[in-house]
DNA sequence: GGCGGCTACTGAAGCGGATTCATAACCTTT
DNA sequence: AAAGGTTATGAATCCGCTTCAGTAGCCGCC
């Protein structure tokens, strides 16, 4: 258990073994472009590299380059498997080009997340990869100001008037397909369920959905507006409320979540009520979390292309990093895909 | 969007602007113990360092002092909500100390298991909590060599022989706890869940079950031992088979499963047969992730204290790290509780 | 008044690797 | 064989910070 092991072999015992410059060496190890040393003395250095089990000091490394090799992505809740998978997407991507990842998690706690967005650029990191739990444009003043001196990619909708790059999943022709899967169904009254509704794009998704809905000659209702501000807990409690309302006309026969947390949050709150999904209630989630297809009832949701995301906010955010990517922000959508599975289906007579 | 922003302030020209020694600024922006500056002194570095936004630089520091102030935390599968409850409290613990937290993913793929087991030290950090997917001991020789310069906690079960520090949750008296209650219940006949035939502690659970069954007079019998290697995919498949075999004699009306979303899957298995949960089957989880209470028939589970196991597995590692902690490897076990829930109930007369 | 003992601060040496630039070695060419 | 042109090599410097030996100034004491 002695933890401070035999000293590493540093550039300078390479070189001394290999009994050539220091520089030698490292422009070898790094091949670097210019400088072809000759075979010989490229085969005794990696010869002795490999001898003394060399590893490039990354703190080093670091402190000359300016460099960590490493990135940052900061979510608002890594229990929810959306972003756990989000984060190993992200991981892979990243390890590919030698990028360790650093994970930070708000839990969805806006005090939380200010401090996080506050202290981002001084970890041991060259970049940010943020989904942020609040609606993004609270914090376009600092966000204007951190992307002055640090690489930041916000999955999420564009802030208006930051020039920040940006990915995020086509959340308005998934709700059309959804609103196309349900009313050819016959569903003509629906619902909106609302776990975050101070979530990032909170506001902007209800308003698209209400806006999906006029283009069909519906639209929302008050009393079908099920929102709160957590996950499962809240919702259950909220959805129940709603079911248990009898003063209402109109009820909705089909509820859209913002994801599947929310949706099976809704599921249970309904049961909870005595309304029975897909017979009494039609329930649509969003992410296509894997346990969405193992629950009783699996769960009809939109997939989101969590890979691709991944891997293209990555190489934009190496693209800053590297100063290969400059000038404005870039805005990227994501094509999702309906998973028809059972929580759906035509409503009672 | 310009990335590579003005200079940063260094401690040099916090010194240059306060009038003092680099060395002066240092250590008093880092309050050493020692060296009691003049009050006036440390009022112009403090005033001269505010000024310039100083922030110490993390490269220039982790080179000196040789520490990242960071660790690694590697899991099998950030995707179960257990581990991202567990990276979370980790990430708590490690920032009250000012150190990042870098998260590696396994996925519950040996191969890449064991890369990451092998390339663990040479990324940002100074140590590693580690919590393997499958059996420990075989790494055995590896982790022997690791620890010799690289300091490491084990979340799991210790490893025979191997000097290595290690937390993990009573299983025993979780599983004492849970067979008191089923057998309250009337149950006689058990069955066990094994979603990860080759985790980490695998073999010692099912050892453990069935002594702990022997103590009652009881045993688990060869058909009521449902195992696979993966989660609810499997799961579920493993579990129907087991419900639609009517060839065997005794079938288990309580199953015990090691996790979680393996009882879920479990349940989901049951479900597609035909039988329902409990009134056929009663299923025990273990874990009590967040989404166990929502579930249409919330789980009866195990919970552990994993910000406790958290904080500990914490204070070990940055033991390890500043020396503060030496010698053999520390095993500590931590105290769980059982929670009733709806998927148990006395077996069908 | 010279000496030791303080206190309050300073200077300079690295940490390990990247990079620049001068020098050395080698090879053409005339 | 000397000049000219490559290419290979190594010494020096720097990155920003910590650390520690050390100095200057001051006080009190025999």
């Amino acid at each position: 258990m002695i933890v401070s092991g035999p000293k590493r072999a540093t550039l300078h015992s390479v070189a001394k073994r290999a009994g050539v410059a220091v520089s030698t060496v490292s422009s070898i190890l790094n091949n670097r472009p210019d400088s072809w040393s000759s075979q010989k003395t490229r085969d005794r250095v990696m010869t002795a590299a490999r001898a003394l089990d060399y590893r490039p000091n990354r703190m080093a490394r670091a402190l000359r380059t300016s460099r960590f090799q490493a990135a940052t992505l900061v979510v608002p809740d890594l229990t929810n498997p959306l972003f756990a998978l989000l984060a190993r997407s992200i991981q892979r991507a990243m390890e590919q080009v030698g990028y360790d990842l650093l994970i930070q998690d708000t839990e969805e706690n806006s005090a939380r997340e200010e401090k996080i967005l506050r202290d981002v650029a001084s970890h041991n990191a060259d970049g940010v990869i943020l989904v942020l739990s609040i609606d993004a444009a609270v914090y376009a003043t600092r966000l204007q100001e951190l992307i002055r001196t640090f690489p930041v990619v916000l999955i999420g909708p564009p802030i208006p008037k930051v020039q920040i790059d940006t990915l995020q999943a086509d959340w308005k022709v998934s709700l059309r397909k959804i609103l196309d899967h349900l009313t050819k169904l016959g569903h003509r009254s629906f619902g909106f369920v609302d776990s975050m509704a101070n979530r990032g794009d909170g506001l902007d998704r209800v308003a698209i959905f209400r806006e999906e809905l006029s283009k069909l000659g519906l639209n929302l209702q008050d009393h079908n507006w099920v929102r709160c501000r957590h996950e499962a807990a809240e919702v259950r409690v909220a959805t129940g409320r709603w079911a248990s309302d009898t003063t209402a006309g109109n009820r909705a026969t089909a509820f859209v979540c913002t994801n599947d947390l929310t949706a099976i949050g809704s599921i249970r709150g309904f049961l909870d009520a005595g309304l029975s999904v897909p017979e009494d209630v039609s329930v649509v989630g969003f992410d296509d979390i894997p346990l969405a297809s193992y629950l009783p009832r699996p769960l009809t949701t939109i997939a989101q292309p969590i890979p691709q995301i991944a891997e293209a906010a990555c190489q934009t955010l190496l693209g800053r990093i590297g100063g290969t990517l400059q000038g404005a922000g870039t805005h990227r959508i994501f094509p999702t895909s309906l998973i028809l599975r059972e929580t759906t289906s035509a409503p009672r007579p």
